[in-house]
DNA sequence: CGAAAGGTTGACCAAGATCAAAGTGAGTGG
DNA sequence: CCACTCACTTTGATCTTGGTCAACCTTTCG
């Protein structure tokens, strides 16, 4: 759910008087199955939205960041987990009011219907990921997107601020496993991979230092797309990326 | 982008007195990077979208079927590509026309937001599949999603008419492998174990028979999901099932 | 300070990819 | 109408990436 306030105070500016609630890092928020009769935006902290199956099998959909809706669903009923990573705020109103909202300020409809677009982009991409880009290329493309939430949510640095490639990692490697489509242990492999070969520095087990931006969109595969039939001219290595 | 007519007619409609087109199999509609100037409706047949990698990997995104939009973007240019997969007949109308028609009709834009979340929906199944599903059960999600599909779009018939266990398969094996996240070889390797688990028998190259519905939705695994924390009951083996 | 949770590393394994060759069938031209 | 061809599919052998199992390490927090 991306975008910056700018474009978007629309709407968040409904959430401007409405209640809010801190969230404890793993606390959840909204579990499967419970009536969606609540939405919810993200005032600060990052919460997870994943699915989990009747075996176990757990998937993360994705994370939520500041002005990120939570809750948001065509049917009545939630069919994900949506879960704080860290101590988030979360502001809340019912869903009738936000339902009349769009229902009444053309304007506001469309821009919420932008979003969504947004969004679904946002899930093509992951699609792409999981079904073309190897471990490493993943966990590339991840902290490319961690590092362009940062940006986006913290104020828009200029692209190349030094501060922006601190890269914080408040999830658990599990959690970002099952992000990937991976096991732990192969998230932690492939760190070190990357670590070996000096496109980042693990400060930690929860923050990493992105060493060479260029190498590491390099890894990560342009993100740009081509059309097939005509195969994009081969490019310099280290050139393109979209973050 | 799912849905039937009923709750639907809303919008088909403007697409009624729209010139429209017949394309061959293979036939490009849409090609990335093109101005996204014009929405288009299929009337018939089965299209395609995919996005493809500089490097030539590529991810089907999804099938398309009658009714379904095609050339819909939140930005001005396509970042897919669009392509016949059996011969077709698409409707179209400008974009400013359908954007109009979204403007001055709440209603309709209303219907059109929850076709976009459906949409969005269906393509956070399709992350949990690529993340976390073998090769032998993607396949069986996959047949019983062209099942579904051929039910929703031949008219409602009984699920369980047993003419809807002829499955086609009208695309090319590369075509599922992309859009499975696999390679060929495996879509076949993986067509032959449920065979030989008297699941579908191949019916010719283009065609399966499901021979036992319960044990595919088996393998498929439910398609419903549990909350973490609270591990659902144990079922009878071929309860559930969503398609 | 100690325990517990999370993270890393190593050894081994298996699902699926890759490489290679042989079938199959729909369409085309003789 | 038949045979040839080309594209697609299947199958087989082998290899690789990432998964699994197990041990050890390192933070964090009580």
């Amino acid at each position: 759910m991306p975008g910056n306030r700018a474009t978007q105070d629309l709407f968040l500016e409904a959430f401007d008087h409405a209640p809010s609630r801190e969230l404890a890092p793993g606390e959840v928020l909204i579990a499967a199955g419970a009536p969606a009769d609540q939405v919810f935006n993200i005032l600060g902290g990052m919460l997870m939205m994943s699915r989990t199956g009747r075996d176990g099998r757990r998937q993360v959909l994705s994370f939520l960041f500041r002005d990120n809706f939570v809750g948001l669903t065509a049917t009545d009923h939630y069919h994900f987990t949506d879960e704080a990573v860290t101590p988030a705020r979360v502001a809340w109103i019912p869903r009738e009011a936000f339902d009349a909202r769009l229902a009444s300020d053309p304007a506001a409809e469309r821009t919420f219907l932008n979003m969504v677009f947004r969004v679904l982009e946002d899930m093509l991409d992951e699609v792409y990921s999981l079904g073309q880009r190897t471990a490493l290329e993943r966990l590339a493309v991840f902290l490319l997107y961690l590092r362009h939430w940062r940006r986006q949510t913290e104020g828009p640095a200029d692209d190349a601020d030094p501060a922006l490639n601190d890269v914080a990692l408040p999830m658990t490697r599990e959690d970002i496993a099952d992000f990937l489509g991976l096991q732990k242990e192969t998230v932690s492999r492939s760190f070190r991979q990357l670590e070996e070969r000096g496109l980042i520095s693990r400060t930690g087990p929860s923050a990493v230092r992105v060493l060479d931006l260029a190498g590491l969109r390099d890894v990560a595969g342009t993100l740009d797309f081509t059309s097939p039939g005509r195969p994009a001219a081969a490019r310099t290595a280290s050139a393109a990326g979209r973050a």
